[in-house]
DNA sequence: AGCGGGTGCTAAATCGATCTAGCATTCAGG
DNA sequence: CCTGAATGCTAGATCGATTTAGCACCCGCT
C-alpha cells in the first residue's frame, strides 16, 4: 500500500508515468481487460468485479491515458485544425475561433490554429504537418467572405469552409447571410421613414464592378449586401439615390474621403448605408465636418458589428457578422456524418444604435 | 516500377499510406537505415549510396512521416499550447496568438489554442487532455495583465507566462513595460508644454485602491502606469492635478460618465491621461458635449493602441500594448534551455495621434 | 595466421495504447 | 455422461516510428 491516499503522493518506485500496464498489474488483470474497462466497452463481457477493480486501480494510481498511443492505434486524434489566412488581421477572427472552441470542447476535441498568411507554400507545409499528426478535420477559414481553392491534399479529410466558398462549388460552407443583412439595413431606414436620398457608401471602383477580377477582399459581402439592399428598396417602390466608391481599403480614412467627396459635389444625402463600420465612422467625420448632425440630418447604418460601432456619438446601428455562431456551426458540421455539399447561411443580427432617425421634414 | 513519376499517381497496390517500411523496402535497406537517413543522422555511418537510395525512394513514394508514431517514441510532439482565459474577449488577443504562431512556425511547431473561460475545472480538463498528447510546452496567457496561479500539473512542462505573473514569484513572464508607458504618456504632455491641470482618468473606486483585493482585471497595468506617470511628472517638478474614478469596467460609457462628472464638479482640466482607449473615447464624448475641443482645449493621451483609437477625430495618441511582440517573445522563450525565473518587459510603442496640443495661453 | 579496430548495416526492443482470436471454465440439455 | 453454447478473461499482433546492441566484413599490423 502506498503511504498516502492523495494522488500526488505516488510511490517512489513509479518509473515515469502511469500506463495501462501499471493499472492492469495493480488490478490483477490483463492489459486487454484494463483497456476494455477504461474505454468502457460493454460488448466485451467483463465481470462487474473486474470493472470495479480496474476503475479503482486507475483511480489510485492517477492513471491518465496516453492519447498519442491511442491516436497511433486508432488513426483518430481528437484534434481539429483551423487553417486560415488571418488570425490576427481582423479583430473578430478570434470570435470565430471562440465559437469553434466552444463546440469542440463539448466533443472533447482540441483545436490547432494555423495562419497561412495567404502563402501557398506555407499552407502546404502546415497542412502536411497537421495531416502527419492525424487531425480529424479542418476548418478552412478566410478573413473575408470569398471564394477559395481547397488544397487537394485535404481530399481524404473532413473539411468545413468557414466564411468562404469552394471555387469548385462543392464542400460544406458556413457564411453570413449577407443578403438578408442588406435587406435589414434598408428596412431599418424605410421603417424610419426614409424613401429617397439614400446612398450606398462602399462600391468598387468603376473598372472592377462588372469585371471578373474582384479584389481579394470581400467581394461576396459587397455584392450580396447590395443585392439585399436593392431588393428591399425595390419592394418598397424606391431605390438608392446613388452609390459612392471607396478606394482601396474599407477603412476610416477612405470612408471619410469618399463621403467628403460626395458632399463636395453638392449632394445632400438623407441616409447612408455604409459597407462596414469603419467606413461609417469615416463617413460620420465627413458629415460632422460639413456641419451635418447624425442622425438628425443624416441617418447612418452599416455592417460588421465591430467595437468601432460603439465609438461614435451616437453609436452606429450596424448589422453584425455572426462570427461566434459561424465558428460554432462550422465546428459542429465537422462532426456531421452527412458530407453532402451545402451552404449554411447564418443570420446577421441587428445591433441597435442611435444613428438612425426619420428624415427631416424641412429642406 | 510505378507507371508514372508524379507523386500523385501512386501504385494501385498501395494499402493505405506510405510508411517508412515501404521506403526501406523500395530502397533495399533495413527500416533502421531508412530511419537514420530520413532523420538525417550523420553519426550512424551510412554510405552515401544508401543515403541517395533512401532519399530517392522516399521522394518517389511521396513519403510523409507519421508524427504521431514519432511522438509516441520520442515523447516530444512538436506542439505547444496557448492556454488562456480569453481568446475572444479582447480583440488584440489574436495578435498575441499571431506573434506566437510566427515564432512557432520557424521552429516547426504547431499551436493548440484553448480557452478556459477562467473556469478551473475546465482548465484542469483541458490541461489533462493536452498533456496526454505530449505537448512540449505551454504559453499560459491572461487577457489582462495580472497575477495567476500556474496549475501544479504543469510542473514538469516548460511554461511561459504571457501577460501575467505567477503568484509564487517564479516562472518566466512576458509582460508589457507599463511603467515606461506611463512615463511616455506623461512625457508627451510635458513636451507639449503641459505642467498643471493634468488629470488621470481610470482610478479604482476608493475602497479598493489601497486594499489587497483588486478586481480581477488589470490591476498591474493600472498601478504600473500610474507609477510611471507619477515618476515622470515628479522628475519634471510637477504632479497630477487629480484623478477620476472609473466604475466597474473601463469602457466607453463609464469613461464618458466619469469625465462628465468631473466637468460637472467644475474642474477644468487641460489634459487627461486615460487608463485605456475606450475610456479616452468616452472622455472625448463628455468633453465635446461640454463644448470643449480636442486637442485645442483639452489634450488626451491613453493606453492600449486598439483600433478604437483611430475612430475619433482627431485620432487618439495612445501607448500601444505590444501584443505581437509579446507573443513572439513568449514562444521563443519556451524553447530557451535556460529556465531560470525572470520577467521580460516588452516596450510599449507610442502611436501618434492628433489628440495632444500645447495648453492654451488664455484662461 | 591472428588480432584489434574501424566501417556499414540490420535485428529487435520500445513507446502505450487497441482489438482480434482464442483459451479455459461453467452450465444447460439430451 | 457427453456435447454445445455461453461466459469471462488473456495472449499477442498491431499502429509507425526511434534507437540500442551487435553482426559481418575488411583493413593494416605484428
Amino acid at each position: 500500500m502506498a503511504s498516502g491516499k492523495t494522488p500526488s503522493s505516488k510511490t517512489p518506485s513509479s518509473p515515469r508515468r502511469i500506463t495501462l500496464n501499471h493499472v492492469a498489474e495493480r488490478a490483477g488483470v490483463s492489459r486487454s481487460a484494463a483497456s476494455f474497462v477504461m474505454s468502457g466497452r460493454t460488448d466485451q463481457r467483463l465481470s462487474a468485479e473486474v470493472f470495479a477493480r480496474v476503475r479503482a486501480a486507475a483511480e489510485e494510481l492517477g492513471y491518465k491515458p496516453n492519447l498519442t498511443a491511442k491516436t497511433l492505434r486508432t488513426g483518430r486524434s481528437g484534434t481539429v485544425a483551423l487553417v486560415s489566412d488571418f488570425v490576427s488581421t481582423t479583430s473578430f477572427a478570434s470570435t470565430m475561433v471562440r465559437g469553434a472552441l466552444e463546440e469542440l470542447c463539448e466533443r472533447d476535441s482540441l483545436l490547432f490554429t494555423v495562419d497561412t498568411h495567404g502563402r501557398e507554400e506555407l499552407e502546404s507545409r502546415l497542412l502536411d504537418s497537421l495531416l502527419a499528426r492525424n487531425i480529424d478535420g479542418v476548418l478552412y477559414a478566410s478573413m473575408f467572405t470569398r471564394s477559395v481553392t481547397v488544397p487537394p491534399v485535404l481530399k481524404d479529410t473532413p473539411v468545413v469552409l468557414l466564411n468562404c466558398l469552394s471555387d469548385d462549388g462543392g464542400g460544406i460552407s458556413v457564411i453570413p447571410d449577407e443578403a438578408s443583412a442588406g435587406e435589414d439595413a434598408a428596412r431599418l431606414l424605410l421603417e424610419a421613414g426614409h424613401v429617397q436620398d439614400i446612398w450606398f457608401v462602399g462600391s468598387m471602383p468603376p473598372g472592377q464592378v462588372g469585371g471578373t477580377i474582384w479584389p481579394p477582399w470581400a467581394p461576396l459581402a459587397l455584392s450580396e449586401r447590395r443585392e439585399g439592399i436593392d431588393r428591399a428598396l425595390k419592394n418598397a417602390g424606391t431605390s438608392l439615390a446613388g452609390s459612392v466608391v471607396v478606394e482601396d481599403d474599407w477603412d476610416i480614412a477612405n470612408g471619410r474621403a469618399a463621403v467628403a467627396g460626395l458632399l463636395a459635389s453638392g449632394v445632400r444625402p438623407r441616409a447612408l448605408i455604409c459597407v462596414n463600420d469603419a467606413v461609417a465612422i469615416g463617413a460620420g467625420h465627413a458629415l460632422r465636418a460639413a456641419g451635418l448632425r447624425i442622425p438628425d440630418d443624416v441617418s447612418l447604418v452599416s455592417f460588421d458589428g465591430t467595437p468601432l460601432a460603439q465609438a461614435g456619438e451616437p453609436a452606429l446601428t450596424t448589422i453584425a457578422l455572426p462570427h461566434l455562431e459561424m465558428g460554432r456551426r462550422a465546428a459542429s458540421l465537422l462532426f456531421d456524418t452527412d458530407r453532402t455539399p451545402r451552404r449554411i447561411r447564418v443570420p446577421m443580427p441587428v445591433v441597435p444604435g442611435g444613428s438612425i432617425a426619420g428624415p427631416r421634414t424641412g429642406p
